[in-house]
DNA sequence: GGGCCCGCAGGG
DNA sequence: CCCTGCGGGCCC
């Protein structure tokens, strides 16, 4: 599920049923979390929680009444709904999204569920467009549908169960929705980007507690290997490791399977009598290992210790966390970090020994050997953050997007995707607009996996058409809806095909196509942001980014149309900038990027790669621009509210030679 | 700062 | 459903 989005200063209600935002609400009972009340929230935000019951059984009822619950949600049209219901609607659509990410998070699909629970047509009633189903909801569903169909429905990996008998069923436990408070997400510490995102704070019970988020789709730890973790990644806690992934589980030091062996282990200081870590070579004692006092027999092996066993065996790789903590101030081993854990690679379980505790217990101990070709650990270790790690997230003067809308037109891939990432990472909420709404939900889909909890929405918006300045109206308009009613700034970085081919073979018809993604598009996209980037005459910051290109400035030969293009685009933006004040306009040269753009002129990516680098290969820099490059000229004039009607040059030194 | 004790999340 | 655990807050 989303997280809340915050609302802005005199915006108006929210309108959209997947965000849960109920102003002036202080839920009874619940008292807030420390890190809750020291951030600038302003208004409560509550979040409904789904309860699906304990055992298998119970799920899968459970999981039929939620299913017949949104098919007959989708039945009724939403514009036939009286006003006095749609807030109940908003409540069964948050529901179903609850219930989709539920689903995603805590099943493994099988054949059998699917027919039981009716997932496919469940799912596929979602992504019906004549069912107007929120945005939000209708791309959760069509990536579940992907995801399961591409697994099959579970049909390979996973052996099918016989079904429960019927009296185990539970038909008539309700499914119970309890209401926890969750940080707005531009929280700099739990929210999207901050240490603690993915966990809550729940002072409930008296006592800080920290709790994975159930709303959030987290990591799978069952992976040997990286699992996609950068060597030195700090986390505060272990449960912010087991969020990302890093390891699988909040207390036990040991996670596994005890057939193919360990994904993971956290070197602590609490075994440091019975452990030696030289660095590259650690040895780690099973779990337990204190408590025996048998001098003939090792305790039973715990799953930990069975799963470091199967790893001497399988040599699957393990990866390994060492875990500062209070007690570590004193400890005697100086590859712990200060406090927090840190990921320090991938070692093997080489052999393991038995040793004698302090009490002249048997105990087993392994030997793991640091894999070669890694980051040497001394300097993991100096890159490692301490204790004052937390206070940079807290560190919001320069970061003025926290919690801003951003749309990006043609967001859904290239220089635009960027865009979107570089906000997301900045703690905006963004709504980005592809061709299509498949290709938008399916940018959506892949970017939430990369940043669980971003705020981040999808809109097909065709902009070849004729009619490009309703279709533009009506984007932004959608957009402002999904954004909870404003839009601070636009960002344009839409194109079509650079080829054009040869100059003695240009016909007008040919001409005028490309002026209209090239000349029209960005007048009217102008005219609209006059319109909907409301608020600024009250000295709220609105700011809108054309791109152009480096053709723009040094010619090239064969490039004569798209360079006219270019060229004025630049006078476009500085007038804009004087018709549109207060709002601010700007655009962004870059020279060459690696981007998918350019693939109408290349057969693959690899060609298209290759024939880049060898563009760029005689420029200052020496290569070719990245899109997370680019990406910042467009975050520091979103972010700089004093430039307007400028060109920001990102050109890696193309002007010079 | 040593130790007590609560309780989440995983796995059988 | 049970049990376990290289946490972590908090009390003294």
């Amino acid at each position: 599920m989303e997280v809340p989005a915050v609302s802005t200063a005199g915006s108006p209600a929210n309108t959209n049923p997947d965000i849960h935002q109920i102003e002036d609400v202080t839920p009874s009972g619940i008292p807030a979390p420390d890190a809750i009340i020291n951030v600038k929230a302003n208004v409560a935000q509550i979040v409904r929680v789904l309860n699906m019951g304990g055992t298998e059984s119970e799920k899968l009822e459970q999981m039929k009444k939620q299913g017949r619950s949104i098919l007959t949600l989708c039945r009724n049209k939403r514009d036939r709904i009286t006003p006095d219901r749609v807030e109940e609607m908003s409540k069964r659509f948050a529901d179903a999204t609850l219930y989709l990410d539920w689903l995603d998070t805590n099943v493994e699909m099988v054949p059998r569920i699917n027919t039981s629970a009716k997932i496919e047509l469940v799912l596929t009633t979602l992504t019906d467009r004549n069912n107007n189903v929120p945005e939000d909801l209708v791309s959760k569903a069509s990536a579940l549908l992907v995801k399961y169909r591409a697994e099959n429905w579970g049909q390979d990996t996973v052996p099918d169960v016989p079904d429960v008998p019927e009296e185990d069923a539970v038909p008539n436990a309700e499914p119970t929705i309890g209401e926890i408070q969750l940080p707005p997400a531009n929280d700099p510490v739990f929210g999207t980007g901050g240490i603690m995102c993915g966990i809550i704070l729940d002072t409930s019970n008296g006592r800080k507690t920290y709790r994975l988020r159930v709303d959030i789709p987290r990591k799978s730890p069952k992976v040997y290997g990286h699992n996609d973790i950068a060597l030195g990644s700090w986390y505060a806690f272990q449960i912010n490791a087991l969020f990302w992934g890093a390891h699988g589980a909040r207390m036990a030091g040991i996670a596994g399977s005890v057939t193919t062996g360990a994904w993971s282990i956290v070197v602590a200081s609490t075994y440091e009598d019975l452990d030696t870590d030289y660095g590259n070579t650690i040895y780690y004692s099973g779990s337990n290992s204190h408590d025996n006092k048998n001098p003939r027999q090792a305790a039973p092996a715990s799953q930990g210790t069975k799963a470091l066993h199967a790893s001497i065996t399988t040599q699957n790789p393990v990866r390994v966390l060492r875990s500062g903590g209070s007690a570590s101030n004193r400890s005697q081993n100086r590859y712990l970090p200060s406090c927090g854990l840190r990921y320090d690679g991938l070692y093997r379980v080489a052999s393991f020994r038995q040793r004698l505790n302090k009490n002249g217990g048997l105990y087993d101990q392994f030997k793991l050997e640091r894999l070669p070709n890694q980051t040497p650990v001394d300097e993991l270790r100096r890159s490692s953050p301490t204790t004052e790690q937390p206070e940079l997230g807290v560190m919001a003067k320069y970061n003025k997007l926290a919690g801003k809308h951003i749309v990006v037109i043609g967001g859904s891939k290239g220089i635009g995707r960027g865009v979107v990432e570089a906000a997301l990472e900045s703690q905006a909420r963004v709504t980005l607009a592809g061709s299509s709404q498949q290709s938008a939900d399916a940018a959506v889909a892949s970017i939430k996996a990369e940043y669980p909890g971003a705020e981040v929405r999808g809109v097909g918006c065709d902009l070849s058409r004729a009619t490009v300045e309703e279709d533009l109206d009506a984007l932004l308009t959608r957009a402002a809806e999904l954004g909870g009613g404003e839009i601070d700034h636009i960002v344009y970085t839409a194109a079509d095909s650079l080829t054009l081919g040869k100059l003695e073979d240009l016909t007008p018809d040919a001409a005028l196509k490309a002026a209209h993604m090239r000349f029209l598009v960005p007048v009217m996209v102008g005219k609209m942001a006059k319109k909907h980037l409301r608020g600024a005459a009250e000295g709220r910051d609105k700011s809108l980014i054309l791109t152009t290109g480096s053709i723009a400035s040094k010619p090239s030969p064969g490039w004569s149309v798209i360079a006219y293009f270019a060229a004025g685009l630049k006078g476009l933006t500085r007038n804009l900038a004087l018709d549109l004040s207060p709002i601010r306009v700007n655009a962004v040269e870059p020279g060459a990027v690696n981007t998918p753009l350019w693939d109408t002129a290349y057969k693959s990516v690899a060609e298209r790669e290759a024939a880049l680098h060898e563009m760029c290969k005689g420029l200052p820099v020496g290569r070719v621009a990245a899109v997370e490059d680019v990406a910042e000229a467009y975050v520091y004039l979103l972010r700089d509210t004093n430039a307007t009607g400028e060109t920001v040059q990102t050109r890696g030194g193309h002007h010079l030679v």
